[in-house]
DNA sequence: CAATATAAAATCGTATACTATTTTGTATCT
DNA sequence: AGATACAAAATAGTATACGATTTTATATTG
């Protein structure tokens, strides 16, 4: 409620040496995407102002930032929620990954090296080691992570930036559409592509990386209920509550 | 809860019905792309505020999500300024282009229709006009235009989008490096794309479009000495200034 | 006079104050 | 009881206040 005493003049408490706005756009970034936070919570201002310590001037901006990277949706007066993409939206995505990891994967195989090639396989092995250990979200991390790790081996970091964004809104529809059957994709598709990839073979490359984002696609099935909201607080375990 | 005696002494000067966000946005973002406000200009936060009547409060966070876009750099207690970005980060971007534009004109050249083909037609006559009456930042913006066409003619907002981000960003290297060599690539170059994507065969069209930017890149020349920065106001002249 | 030191002004960043709007709770009516 | 109307609380959005920092102006010194 409103302050019982009217106006308080007071004193700023001095400096505080509060976080960094790059911190808590991560905390939220990462709880969003690792789906502690599930498309539809509410992101409050004030919530998570108190909870990192700052007044919600700071936390503001920040939310936008994520508005804009399509991940948070801001409702006029109503305040910010994690968003919760339609699955013409989660295909639209789909596609948009087709058309422009692409040529991506042409010019990974054209620059592949052997230390590239170890390091898709060191990736692929963890994501069946967390699959084997039934850590779903993981697993799902780390199949994101190899397509960043593809678009880093292209050679350039402003596509592999715009990759990253649109695995991030995929994730958001995995959280809505794919819970429940596993990753989504066959078992070895990323071993298929490694192999494609490394046949320095660009057109085959391309192929099946289509068929691997194709297959994607096809696993979103708009049957599944909208799952309900965490309480906010508990998708924050590193911060301090006050 | 409607405090009809209101507790505290009223200063505000009531309600103002200012313009929106997206207004705001759209002003800086035109003034920027169509080089009315060179890289490197201050944008000031209460400046542009009282521009537009309203306080820096409403100013800061567009500024930084152009600052997202890569359109404006803002500096630590120094403020915000339209971006000037570095010859190798315009080469970078141009590469980022060679790659994301690779499968979207692949797509384009499976998909484009007889009325796509005379869009894009129109496009470059208008273009030829603009650059016969000298008109050079007219003529560049219709060159971003075409690609954004071609963008949409593959049939995806978000890969359309992506591209504007990066056409966007084009548009503040060729303020700084391609102000003196006319619009940087040879005249008839669009008009080929056009050639190769209404042929249907997506490498032809795939290999133009790689020729084509690799000839915008290679225009980039960094001798160019640094452009300062004009008067604020002026850049707006649709505001009405107060 | 050039260079440096210092004071004043301007400007950024952030918390606070307060209005506008939505959400929630409670009483009233059928 | 269920629906509706209205009051209260909560929360979003925006302007203002003010410390922190940078920039500009002015004075001082070698």
């Amino acid at each position: 409620m409103k302050s019982t005493k009217t106006t308080l003049p007071r004193k700023r408490p001095v400096k505080s040496r509060s976080v960094s706005d790059e911190s808590i756009y991560w905390e939220i970034y990462n709880a969003i995407v690792e789906h502690r936070l599930l498309p539809g919570s509410k992101l409050g201002q004030d919530e998570l102002g108190k909870l990192f310590g700052v007044s919600k001037t700071r936390v503001r901006p920040i939310l936008h930032q994520l508005a804009q990277q399509k991940i948070v949706v801001i409702e006029p007066m109503r305040g910010a929620f994690v968003a919760k993409p339609s699955v013409e939206e989660a295909r639209e995505v789909n596609v948009a990954r087709q058309l422009l990891e692409d040529g991506i994967v042409r010019e990974a195989a054209r620059r592949i090296t052997p230390a590239d090639i170890e390091e898709l396989k060191r990736n692929v092995e963890q994501e069946k080691d967390a699959r084997l250990k039934g850590k779903t979200d993981e697993a799902h991390r780390l199949t994101g992570e190899f397509h960043m790790k593809v678009a880093e081996i292209a050679g350039n970091k402003i596509a592999a930036e715009v990759i990253r964004d649109l695995i991030s809104r995929d994730s958001l529809a995995v959280a809505i559409y794919q819970k429940s059957h596993g990753v989504g994709c066959s078992l070895d598709a990323h071993q298929d592509l490694i192999n494609a990839i490394a046949s320095g073979d660009e057109v085959v490359a391309a192929d099946c990386m289509k068929k691997h984002l194709v297959e994607i696609g096809n696993s979103l099935k708009p049957d599944t209920p909208a799952p309900g909201s965490g309480k906010l607080g508990k998708a924050f375990p590193n911060i301090k509550q006050k």
